[in-house]
DNA sequence: AATTACGACAACCGCCTCTCA
DNA sequence: TTGAGAGGCGGTTGTCGTAAT
C-alpha cells in the first residue's frame, strides 16, 4: 500500500524554473483560474513538471504583488515577536506581512534572524512550537505565555502593539497601507517608504480589479480568482477556441485559433510573450527592476 | 588568480489536514 | 463513517553568487 505519489518523479523535470515555464504557468494561472487543480495543471499546461511544483513556484514567485529580500526593520521585527509568540508558524507570520510568502520568511529566519533572536533570548534551545504555542495562535485572546520563551527585550512595545493589531494597531495599519499601496488600490501616501527605494509599482492589469486582493491573498483550494473569470479550457471549451477577454493577452496571441494545447499556443509568439510579460510585472525582483 | 567559506534563496520532501464522494 | 485525493505547511537540501583568504 502506501501512499501514491502526485507525480512520476522520474520523468518530471527538476530543479531551477526557466524564463519560458514561468511564462507558461504564469500565463496558464491567470487565464484559466478556478478551473482545475494544481495536480492535473502540468499536463494541461503543457508542463512537464509536478503539480506541486508548479504551486510552489506560483505561490512563492510568481504570485503578483510578491516582495522578495529587502526586509524592513519593521518587518524584522514583527517576526522576531510572532515568532516569540508562535514559533516557526510561517504561513502565520507570513499573512502579517503582505506581499510576503512562508518560504521567505522561513528564509529570512534561518539566514539572518534566528541568530538575532537568539542572541536577545539567550533560550537557544526552547522554540516556541509546543502545543501551547499553537493554542496561543489560534486564540483570539491569545496564549498562555508562561510557556514561552520571553520576546527579545527590544521588542516588548511592539509586542503590546501586536495584541491589538487585529482591532486596528498601528502596525496593521501600516501594513494594510503599504499592501493597498502594493496591490495600486489606492495612491501611495507614506514617503518614508519612497524615500528607501520601497515602494513598488503595482503591476497594470491588476492594479484596478475588484479581485485583487483575492488574487494576491494566493492562499485559495483553487487557482487565484481571474480578473475577468473568464474560464475556457482549450480542450473543453467544444469547438477548441481560446476567449481572450484582456487586451493585452489578446494582443499577445491575437486572434483566438484553434491550439492543441496551450504550450502550442505560447510557442507561437514566445518573444513577445517574455517581452510582455516583463512589461507587466517587472520580473520578479521588483526593486531591482525599479531602479 | 584560485580556492574556500558563507549567505541568500529557490526548490524539494514528506507529513498533516481538509474535502468530498 | 471512511478512504482517497489534493492542498497546506514546516523542515531540509541544493544551487548560486560573493566575500574572504
Amino acid at each position: 500500500m502506501g501512499r501514491s505519489p502526485c507525480c512520476d518523479k522520474a520523468s518530471v523535470k527538476r530543479g531551477p524554473w526557466s524564463r519560458e515555464e514561468d511564462a507558461v504557468l504564469r500565463n496558464f494561472v491567470q487565464r484559466f483560474a478556478n478551473a482545475g487543480n494544481w495536480i492535473t495543471l502540468p499536463q494541461k499546461a503543457g508542463l512537464n513538471r509536478c503539480g506541486k511544483s508548479c504551486r510552489l513556484r506560483w505561490l512563492n514567485y510568481l504570485r503578483p504583488a510578491l516582495r522578495h529580500g529587502g526586509f524592513t526593520e519593521e518587518e524584522d521585527s514583527l517576526i522576531l515577536s510572532l515568532y516569540g509568540d508562535i514559533g516557526s508558524r510561517w504561513s502565520v507570520i507570513a499573512a502579517k506581512l503582505p506581499g510576503r510568502t512562508d518560504n521567505d520568511v522561513k528564509n529570512h529566519w534561518n539566514t539572518k534572524l534566528k541568530k538575532r533572536y537568539y542572541s536577545l533570548t539567550a533560550a537557544p534551545s526552547t522554540p516556541p512550537t509546543g502545543g501551547d504555542a499553537i493554542a496561543a495562535a489560534d486564540s483570539p485572546h491569545g496564549a498562555d505565555r508562561s510557556s514561552l520563551p520571553p520576546p527579545p527585550p527590544s521588542l516588548v512595545n511592539l509586542d503590546a502593539a501586536l495584541a491589538t493589531a487585529d482591532d486596528g494597531g498601528e502596525l496593521t495599519r501600516e501594513s494594510e497601507q503599504l499592501y493597498a499601496e502594493l496591490m495600486g488600490l489606492i495612491e501611495p501616501q507614506s514617503t518614508t517608504r519612497e524615500s528607501t527605494g520601497e515602494v513598488m509599482s503595482s503591476p497594470s492589469s491588476f492594479g484596478t480589479s475588484p479581485a485583487a486582493s483575492s488574487f494576491a491573498a494566493g492562499s485559495s483550494a483553487t487557482w487565484p480568482v481571474d480578473v475577468h473569470d473568464t474560464i475556457l479550457w482549450p480542450e473543453s471549451s467544444g469547438n477548441g477556441m481560446v476567449e481572450f477577454d484582456d487586451p493585452c493577452v489578446a494582443h499577445i496571441f491575437g486572434p483566438p485559433s484553434t491550439p492543441d494545447s496551450f504550450l502550442d499556443l505560447l510557442a507561437s509568439s514566445y518573444d513577445e510573450v517574455i517581452a510582455t510579460q516583463e512589461l507587466l510585472y517587472l520580473g520578479t525582483n521588483w526593486s531591482e527592476d525599479l531602479n
